[in-house]
DNA sequence: TTGAAAGCGTTACCAT
DNA sequence: ATGGTAACGCTTTCAA
C-alpha cells in the first residue's frame, strides 16, 4: 500500500493524504481522522527510500565500529553506549546505521557515508588523544558529537566525556591517604584519550605528595580479561610489588583478582584494588559493588545524552559546541583498605 | 554532485553515467574509464535514497536489540556477534540497521521495518522455545535467519546454531565419568531455547547413568556476574552442597568464581565448574583457557555464517532452508577435577 | 481546507 | 554503444 493507493480508497488526494499524516495544521482534523484510521487499517507506511529522496534528508545516524585486525576484539563498552543512544534515536524516529570495519578502514567509511548522503550525523567512539577524524568531521561538514574527547585538537566540537582526569586523581588519592606509596595502574592503550588523562590525573595525586609515578608499574594495552591478569601476575613477581593497583576498567578487574586468587592472595587483605567501572550492565551487581567498586559512571547515560546533543545539533546546525562533562561517582570499597603495612598496625591497636 | 551535473560534465547522457558506474556491460571500456575517473574526482556516490528508490531494495540488514525494561541489560554477546555479521555486510556493500527497543515493543518493529521497507532481510537474536517471532517473519514476507532454534515452531526456517544439547550432554557426562553425582547447573533463562536444549542434554547425560536431575539444583535467569555469585552462594550454603557445577555462560561464572573465592574454596580443588565459553573477545585468554574453559564455541563466527546465511537468501527467495549446526570444542581444563572425596583417594594414592 | 503538479536522484525500458 | 523518458513514492509549492 502506498501514498496514491490509500488517497485513491480516501477520495483525497495524496497531498492531503500526506500532509494529514505528518501532522500539518492546515487539514480539516475530521478528515485527519479518516486518513489516520485508514493508515492504520491497511498497515500503511511510507516508503523509507522516497521519504528520504523527498526530504533530502535520512533520519538515520551512524556509528562505526572499528574492529581491529590483529586482536579482533570489540570493546563492550560500545554495547552499553549503543542501547543508551539507540534507545533515544528511536523515540525521536531516527534510524541506527552500525558500520563494522577493520581499523585501517575507518576513515574511508566517514568519506563514504557523507557522500552517499546515508546519514544526517555521526557518533564518534573512542577518541585518541590525537584524533584525526575530528577534523575529517569537520571536513566533511558531518554534524558529529565525541563520546570522549581528543586533547591535541582543542575543544571546538561537541563532546560528552567522563572527567578521567579529576576520577584518577581522587582514586589515587584515595590509597595515597592510605598510606600506600607503591601504586601500579593498569589502564588502557596509550593514545587513547581517556588513558591520558587518567593516568595525568594519578600523576598529580603522586606528585602533590612529592611521588613520582613509577614507569614500570604502569601498564598500557587494551583492556581484556587476560591483560589484567598477566599484569597483576608481573606486578606480583616483581621484587617489591605495589601495595595497590589501580585499574582502568572491571574487565582487566577480573583478571587482576584471578592472578591474585592464583597467587593465593586476595584483593583488599593484600593489595587494594581501586577499579574505574562503567557500570557494564551485566557486571553491575547492586549489593556487592562496595566489595570492589571506587570510581564508577555510567556508559549507558553517557550514550544517552551523547544521542540527544547530536539530534540537537542537526535541529539546530548553527549552534555552537556543547560539552557535557560527567563526574565519576567515587565510592570507598571493602577491596579499597590501608596498606598491608598499615593494615597489621591497626589491628594491633 | 549528483548524476545529472557528473553526466553534464563528460558530456554524456545520465544513463550512460549510470551504466558505466554500475557495471554493465553494453557500455564502451574507454567511456567507462572517464566516468569512473570523474566519479572519484568530482567524489560522486549515487545518493542512497534516490537509490533506493529506484531499485526498490534498500541494501540493508535489520538487527533488532531488545533492552529489557527491567533490567536494563545488554547480552554481551550480541556485541560479538554483530562484529561478526557485520563485517560480512560491508564486504557485500550492505549496510546493518540497529534497532534499540524494549522488550514489549520487539515485534511492532519488525512490522515497522517491513512496512517501511527499511531493510531486505532481518537476523534474529536469542530465540525462544516458542518464538512468535518466527512466524511473524513468514506473515511479513520478509527474508530472516536465526541464530539459534525455536523448539516448538519446528525447523522450517534458516537457522545457524551451536548443538548445546549435545554440548552439555558431553560436560555433565564428563563430570560424572569424574565420578560426581550432584551436579548443578547455573542456566539461562528458562523460555530461551539454548537454555532448555542445554537443560535436555544434562538431563540426558544424568539419566543414562540412573541419576535424575534435582530441581534445587539447576538455576535459571539471565545471565550476569552477579546471577552467577548469588547462585553459588546458595549452593554453598545448603545441607549438602553440589560438587560440580556447570555454568552456561562466562559472565555467570566469575560471579560464581567470586562466590568461591569469597568463602576460601577455589575452583577444581574444591567445587568443579564446566562453562560454556561463547569466545567473547574481551574475555578469550589464549594460554589461560584450559584453566577454567570446557565447552566453547565462537560467537563471531557465528554471526559470521548467519550473515551469508542471510545474504544467500536475499539473493534466492525460493531457496529451501538452510540449516548449520556447529559443534562446540570440549577442552577439559584445570578446573574440572574429580570429586572432592575422589581428589582426597588419588592423593593418598 | 484541498488539489495539481513539479521535483528529489536514481534506474530501466525503449529507441536509435 | 548511447540517449530520451518514464517510473519509483514521497514532499512541497503554488493555485483555487
Amino acid at each position: 500500500m502506498n501514498l496514491k493507493e490509500l488517497s485513491q480508497h480516501l477520495g483525497l488526494s495524496p497531498t492531503t493524504v500526506s500532509r494529514a499524516l505528518n501532522g500539518y495544521p492546515e487539514v480539516n482534523e475530521r478528515t485527519r481522522q479518516r486518513v489516520l484510521e485508514a493508515a492504520e487499517r491497511h498497515n500503511y507506511s511510507p516508503n523509507s527510500g522516497a521519504k528520504r529522496l523527498a526530504e533530502g534528508r535520512v533520519m538515520t545516524i551512524g556509528h562505526v565500529l572499528p574492529v581491529s585486525n590483529e586482536h579482533e576484539m570489540v570493546n563492550p563498552v560500545f554495547a552499553d553506549f549503543i542501547a543508551g543512544a539507540g534507545k533515544r534515536y528511536a523515540e525521536e524516529g531516527y534510524d541506527l546505521l552500525l558500520t563494522v570495519v577493520r581499523d585501517e578502514d575507518e576513515v574511508a567509511t566517514y568519506r563514504d557515508l557523507a557522500k552517499r548522503r546515508a546519514v544526517d550525523g555521526v557518533l564518534l567512539h573512542g577518541p585518541k588523544v590525537n584524533d584525526r577524524r575530528i577534523e575529517l568531521m569537520k571536513e566533511l561538514n558531518l554534524p558529529f558529537v565525541v563520546h570522549g574527547r581528543s586533547s591535541v585538537v582543542g575543544e571546538d566540537y561537541n563532546w560528552v566525556d567522563v572527567n578521567n582526569r579529576r576520577a584518577f586523581e581522587r582514586a589515587a588519592g584515595l590509597l595515597l591517604d592510605l598510606g600506600h606509596t607503591r601504586i601500579a595502574f593498569i589502564n588502557g592503550l596509550a593514545d587513547m584519550d581517556f588513558a591520558s588523562r587518567r593516568l595525568a590525573g594519578m600523576r598529580d595525586a603522586l606528585a602533590s605528595r612529592g611521588i613520582e609515578v613509577c614507569d614500570d608499574l604502569v601498564r598500557h594495552a587494551e583492556m581484556s580479561e587476560n591483560y589484567g591478569y598477566s599484569s597483576m601476575r608481573e606486578f606480583l613477581e616483581m621484587p617489591e610489588p605495589p601495595t595497590a593497583v589501580l585499574v582502568s576498567s572491571i574487565i582487566p578487574a577480573i583478571g587482576a583478582r584471578r592472578a591474585l586468587s592464583d597467587a593465593g592472595l586476595s584483593m583488599a587483605d593484600d593489595v587494594s584494588v581501586l577499579i574505574h567501572d562503567d557500570d557494564l550492565s551485566y557486571f553491575r551487581n547492586e549489593g556487592d559493588i562496595p566489595t570492589y567498586t571506587a570510581v564508577r559512571s555510567s556508559v549507558r547515560d553517557a550514550g544517552h545524552m551523547s544521542a540527544e546533543m547530536l539530534l540537537q545539533t542537526i535541529a539546530n546546525p548553527d549552534k555552537e559546541p556543547q560539552h557535557v562533562l560527567l563526574e565519576a561517582e567515587l565510592t570507598i570499597g571493602q577491596s579499597t583498605g590501608p596498606a598491608p603495612a598499615m593494615r597489621r598496625f591497626l589491628k594491633q591497636g
